[in-house]
RNA sequence: CGGGAGGUAGUUCAGCCCGGUAGAAUACGUGGUUUGGGACCACGGGGUCGCAGGUUCGAAUCCUGUCCUCCCGACCA
């Protein structure tokens, strides 16, 4: 037992980051906040990378790259944006070393930069600095430009791809002719997270919108999805932000419209981070280790011989490698795992851990009886299956796993969704249910922030297709027209 | 950034209070026996005790500083 998790039962945080480091995803660095993303970690990013950059590309974007520098000067141009940001900044200041009389290395006091770099937190002045010189009049319109990077926040607190102080993600940023057509384009972005969320990472979430306090700096409407974490916490899983003309006016974008008018363009960003990598083994995974849905999976099935003496070693052998070049034909991902140093139970053991999602076992009787075991990841179920078509058997098990996923996280999710009625309610179902609660607000700041105190709960979000009906605010009993997605969140 | 805990072999940890030749388990290497849920025997390699100062004849151990990690809070994707 060389690799134990902590369960969930017994220490949630500790659980999580057990599968991180344990499960191969991520280390900790000699950098404060920033963590090494491991191999396996990073092809589950790249799996993720390459639906979304298709996803992203079907609805006419295409990528691009600006700095990772950002000139001081440039965010102090939009006022609520720097207000947001100014106190997660890395600064630099100088532009060269040099060695001291004792022969250590210090920053050269004569390399002082004239204007201060800020490393980007999120890329939105930079790039509207450049929009401003692309765009002349509506034929220049749309821009839609996405770019992958990395991005640096100065967090007090850190954890394991939740919340690290510099990130890998995508951000696109648009620019458009009219507030239809950018708030379109919010929702449209919104919408591609949500069917990644649900289709790739078997994640449901909810659509919804941002209230005026948990908006984007900068934003006019902030638009997010929210998924939940089986410890029945939220997890801001994606934002899609209309900025309306806000940055056109602070870098003095302006283009001559249809009517041969001078006006504004109109602007979107969205993103998504590595954070998802942390919420898909927080929907999904159990005590044994990650359990990753087959559409993002890095590796999809294993191949594991169990030998008797050398009785039969070459024919189980000759058999696999045959299985596994049948399943790969098929377009899935498969390894077979005939290292010696290992005996077959370690080997199940650490497959489960890395959350690979179907495992074949394959000995003696197996080639005897011309069949082979299969244990798919997401139940467990282990079946006994003829060898011939295990390709096809196989393909169509990935399928069900990646549904079966969907649908276990999607009932967890719904049963979470609660409506409470008063306010000890609403406390009571924080503390001893969690989940989402939907409740009445009475839609000022003063009450999101009261009760934020009172419980660390915050408003998630106000769902999309949210009813309307009217209520009485849960706290302060003030007339509300709809209720809100409370949670405690990450 | 405040409160708490921690950093010693690849990993998990003991040793520290009370200074005196750096330990265990596991992992790793070799040979052998094994293999259907984390095998066993034998032998072997591996650590400037986070880093930097200080006290001392002598520091993993005492003192100061610093870096990193974890947990709980305030801030956030």
């Amino acid at each position: 037992m060389s690799k134990e998790i902590t369960s969930r039962a017994e220490d949630y945080s500790q659980w999580y980051n057990d599968l991180i480091l344990k499960g191969g995803l991520a280390d900790y660095s000699a950098v404060r906040g920033c963590m090494v993303i491991k191999p396996y970690g990073f092809s589950l990013w790249e799996k993720m990378q390459a639906a979304l950059d298709k996803m992203f590309k079907d609805t006419g974007h295409v990528n691009a790259y600006f700095p990772l520098f950002i000139p001081k000067s440039f965010f102090g141009k939009e006022a609520a944006h720097v207000e947001g940001f100014a106190k997660e900044c890395a600064v630099v200041t100088h532009y060269r070393l040099k060695n001291d009389e004792d022969g250590s290395i210090i920053v050269d006091p004569d390399a002082k930069l004239e204007e201060e770099l800020i490393v980007r937190p999120t890329s939105e002045t930079i790039i509207w600095n450049t929009y401003k010189d692309w765009v002349r009049s509506y034929r220049d319109l749309p821009l839609l430009i996405n770019q992958w990077c990395n991005v640096v926040r100065w967090e007090m607190r850190t954890r394991l791809f939740l919340r690290t102080a510099e990130f890998l993600w995508q951000e696109g940023h648009t620019a458009h002719a009219s507030a239809e057509e950018a708030i379109e384009e919010t929702k449209k972005m919104l919408g591609v997270y949500a069917t990644f969320a649900e289709e790739y990472m078997a994640m449901p979430v909810i659509r919804g919108v941002k209230t005026e306090s948990e908006r984007f700096a900068g934003a006019v409407d902030t638009y997010c999805i929210e998924a939940l974490m089986q410890d029945g916490k939220a997890l801001q899983a994606g934002t899609s932000h209309f900025l309306g003309q806000n940055f056109a006016k602070a870098f003095d974008v302006k283009f001559l419209n249809k009517e041969n008018k001078l006006d504004y363009v109109w602007a979107t960003s969205w993103g998504v981070s590595t954070r998802l990598v942390g919420g898909m083994v927080m929907a999904h995974s159990d005590d044994n280790g990650l359990v990753i849905p087959p559409k993002i999976a890095p590796l999809q099935v294993v191949i594991i011989p169990v030998y008797k003496g050398d009785e039969k070693k070459e024919e189980i052998n000759t058999k696999a490698r045959e299985m596994a070049e049948e399943i790969k034909s098929l377009g899935m991902s498969v390894k077979f795992d005939d290292s010696d140093n290992t005996r077959p139970g370690w080997k199940f053991a650490e497959y489960e851990l890395k959350g690979v999602p179907v495992r074949l076992a394959l000995g003696a009787r197996d080639i005897e009886k011309d069949q082979v075991e299969v244990t798919r990841r997401d139940t467990g179920e282990k079946k006994t299956i003829g060898a011939g078509g295990i390709a096809q058997y196989v393909d169509r098990l990935l399928i069900d796993i990646q549904q079966n996923m969907f649908n276990k996280a999607n009932a967890y999710q719904q049963e979470h969704i609660t409506p409470a009625n008063s306010w000890d309610e609403f406390e009571k179902l924080l503390d001893e249910k969690g989940g989402f609660i939907l409740a009445h607000w009475d839609g000022t700041p003063e009450t999101e922030s009261l009760i934020k105190e009172k419980t660390k709960a915050t408003i998630r979000c106000i769902p999309l297709d949210n009813p309307q009906a009217d209520g009485k605010c849960i706290l302060t009993g003030k007339p509300s027209r709809q209720r809100v997605l409370f949670a405690r969140a990450y």
